[in-house]
DNA sequence: TCTGGGGTCCTAGGACCC
DNA sequence: TCTGGGGTCCTAGGACCC
């Protein structure tokens, strides 16, 4: 850990929203969000009438009449994000990118270069206002908690530096939303102790945060109150699990929405693990049902799969039980399909076909690796000729869904 | 006001093995 | 035969983050 205050966090302000002003200057200055059945992100003129990202789209109408939703340019939001973190890469390659719009970086190594690191934050700051257009933000401090809490209080626009001699002073009169594993649960259950900020998280005995909140949130918020943070910059970390989800406002739980809802979300699972050479043995589904209740079935198999056919099925016969176990539900709200347990895949592996009613279960190599050469030229010819020009599930979707699949790759990490 | 999508980590019980 | 203990894997649910 750097004795001098030498890891930033930076953090793009408002960030697709940002984009959007800057790309169309005439939004400049009024209050928009980027979205439309909720929203994914707000300026801060929209942000003054109180609306939020992740506030459904309606409620953020009614705070402000003039709101004006926009969006669509996601291939620029990939562009400008990756271009506002490349700046940085300018002062360090140590550097471990969070998000689409967010960073840490130890410049430690670098002040012989180019002097105190408040310095570098300044110019980063300017240069990615000058070169790219967008507003970050940033917060300078010894540890990735503190420079992160920074990068938060600065905002908007702004900059922090924790110096090492005053981090528990600045620490402690904060609020204790602001750290990092404290959501909306555990706010609240701080607060019916009596406890609001860090400081006086600091001073609350470790064994009853521990009871409170268990071993590892308890242990980890005390130890991060007490300004300990082990946690170093990683430069490269490999995805555990992949997933797509699918919110379909209110459907009957029946084959012809269950079958291509899946076979689609099996398909944009399957092809971006085929896309990193990576395969998984535990799959996962997620039922929610109409009133946000939801449940979750998964089963380990014995050889890892890729293709999208399998787990389509594997997906389908869970989904079937999660809804046998609850039989006085006939709607959803949204399905599922998550792979873990994730392997480096062979070039040329076996796909083990799976009959999840038996006890046996055969491999079936020939046909299994029929499936995995027919997807793996499916993906070529999407390479080529774009995404929409095979399709699995949605064609038989056939409707317009409220946020399109370039969008959401953008949460994409690497794998 | 009941709202998207892609992730990580933790807990707890049960099965199973040594 | 009964008893004790530890470790690992699997499954389901939950909190949290961006």
């Amino acid at each position: 850990m750097a004795e001098t205050a030498a890891i930033l966090h930076a953090d793009l302000d408002a960030f697709y929203a940002s984009v959007e002003q800057l790309l169309d200057p005439s939004l400049r200055g009024k209050p928009i969000a980027v979205g439309g059945g909720v929203v994914l992100a707000a300026s801060y003129e929209a942000k003054a009438f109180g609306v939020r990202g992740g506030m459904p789209g309606r409620m953020a109408r009614e705070l402000c009449p003039q709101l004006q939703f926009v969006g669509g340019h996601y291939k620029e939001y990939q562009r400008l994000g990756d271009q506002s973190i490349e700046v940085i890469r300018d002062f360090t390659p140590l550097i471990e990118r969070i998000s689409i719009d967010e960073a840490f970086a130890d410049v430690s190594g670098s002040i012989h270069l180019f002097g105190k690191p408040s310095s570098m934050g300044e110019i980063i700051r300017r240069r990615v206002r000058d070169e790219v257009g967008l507003p970050i933000s940033i917060g300078v401090a010894r540890t990735k908690h503190l420079a992160k809490i920074g990068s938060q209080v600065a905002k908007p626009d702004g900059m922090v530096v924790v110096e090492p001699d005053t981090e528990l002073e600045f620490l402690h009169d904060l609020p204790v939303g602001l750290m990092w594993g404290v959501g909306p649960v555990t706010k609240q259950r701080l607060a019916e102790m009596g406890i609001h900020t860090i400081g006086e998280l600091a001073e609350t005995p470790g064994r009853s945060l521990q009871r409170l909140l268990g071993r590892a949130v308890g242990g980890k918020l005390g130890a991060l109150a007490w300004n300990r943070d082990p946690r170093e910059i990683e430069t490269h970390h490999r995805a555990k699990s992949v997933s797509a989800q699918s919110a379909m406002g209110r459907k009957p739980a029946t084959e012809d929405v269950i079958g291509p809802t899946l076979r689609h979300l099996a398909d944009r699972v399957a092809t971006r693990m085929r896309a990193k050479n990576r395969a998984g043995r535990t799959v996962t589904v997620r039922v929610r049902f109409t009133d946000l209740r939801a449940v979750t079935r998964s089963i380990t198999l014995p050889a890892a799969i890729s293709a999208t056919v399998i787990l389509a099925e594997v997906a389908k016969d869970l989904v079937y039980t999660a809804l046998a176990d609850h039989p006085q539900e006939d709607e959803i709200s949204l399905l599922a399909i998550a792979v873990s347990h994730l392997e480096d895949d062979a070039v040329l592996q076996l796909e083990l076909p799976f009959e999840l009613d038996h006890e046996e279960r055969r491999p079936g190599t020939h046909k299994g690796a029929a499936r995995w050469v027919l997807d793996r030229s499916v993906d070529q010819v999407r390479d080529k000729f774009g995404r929409e020009s095979v399709g699995y599930g949605s064609v038989e979707l056939g409707e317009r869904r409220s946020i399109p699949d370039e969008f959401r790759e953008l949460a994409e990490r690497p794998v």
